[in-house]
DNA sequence: CGTTCGATGCACT
DNA sequence: GTGCATCGAACGT
């Protein structure tokens, strides 16, 4: 099967299209402890200052900075104090957009995220194969992804996005889930058959 | 099934 | 001081 690293031009292009065509792509972080990889079934696209629910509503600072920078970089962040949530920054410099990875369903590595996943505390039916990687914050800890990989170039380190040729057979769109403004813009791409999408609306 | 709520760090006002 | 692009446990139905 051929594994190709997704070039920079996949990622300098409109939002919504990057988000579509990241369903089927594969996320990959070679960390210590071992190699993780997953099919990406679940993301949200968030675009430009005039989209409430994106960082850069409020125009550019220390931490959105990521944002306005090179297509093709990680943008991680954390959230609520405890979560780390990983975006791929899209478009081109100086129009600040990216889409977070919210669920995957693992191919490479499952006991070693599944040790991750129990060791952050997670119980037994929170890592089976649909439910490891299943949130943002939950793949972000399967894959060993932390704020050390804030500005991670995807094109050149151990953690990248590759085409192994999985694409989803039907992609569907929904509003974005888990925020409090925005909810409006149907930016939310899933895989339509995958159970390992998170939240409610996992059909149309 | 459903809803509520605490944990937790930090950027931003 | 306030408010999160969350998670999972606890509780009510």
């Amino acid at each position: 099967m051929s594994r190709r690293r997704l070039p920079r031009s996949f990622y300098a292009r409109p939002t919504l299209d990057v988000a579509r065509d990241l369903v089927g792509m594969v996320l990959v972080h070679r960390a210590d402890g071992g190699t993780a990889a997953g099919r990406i079934v679940e993301v949200e696209a968030y675009i430009g200052e005039d989209d409430p629910a994106c960082h850069a509503a409020p125009g550019l600072t220390a931490r959105n900075a990521p944002l306005y920078g090179t297509p093709g970089l990680a943008y991680v962040y954390l959230n609520y104090g405890l979560h780390s949530l990983m975006n791929v920054v899209t478009e081109r410099k100086g129009q600040p957009a990216a889409v977070l990875i919210r669920a995957l369903e693992p191919l490479d590595g499952l006991p070693i995220m599944q040790r991750r996943r129990t060791a952050a505390g997670a119980p037994p039916h929170r890592v089976t194969p649909d439910t490891i990687c299943q949130g943002p914050g939950n793949l972000t800890v399967a894959l060993a992804i932390t704020l050390a990989q804030n500005r991670a170039d995807l094109q050149k380190g151990t953690l990248f996005l590759e085409d192994r040729g999985l694409s989803a057979a039907r992609v569907v769109w929904t509003p974005r889930i888990g925020i409090r403004v925005g909810t409006d813009r149907h930016w939310r791409a899933i895989d339509a058959v995958s159970r390992a999408v998170s939240g409610r609306a996992r059909t149309v």
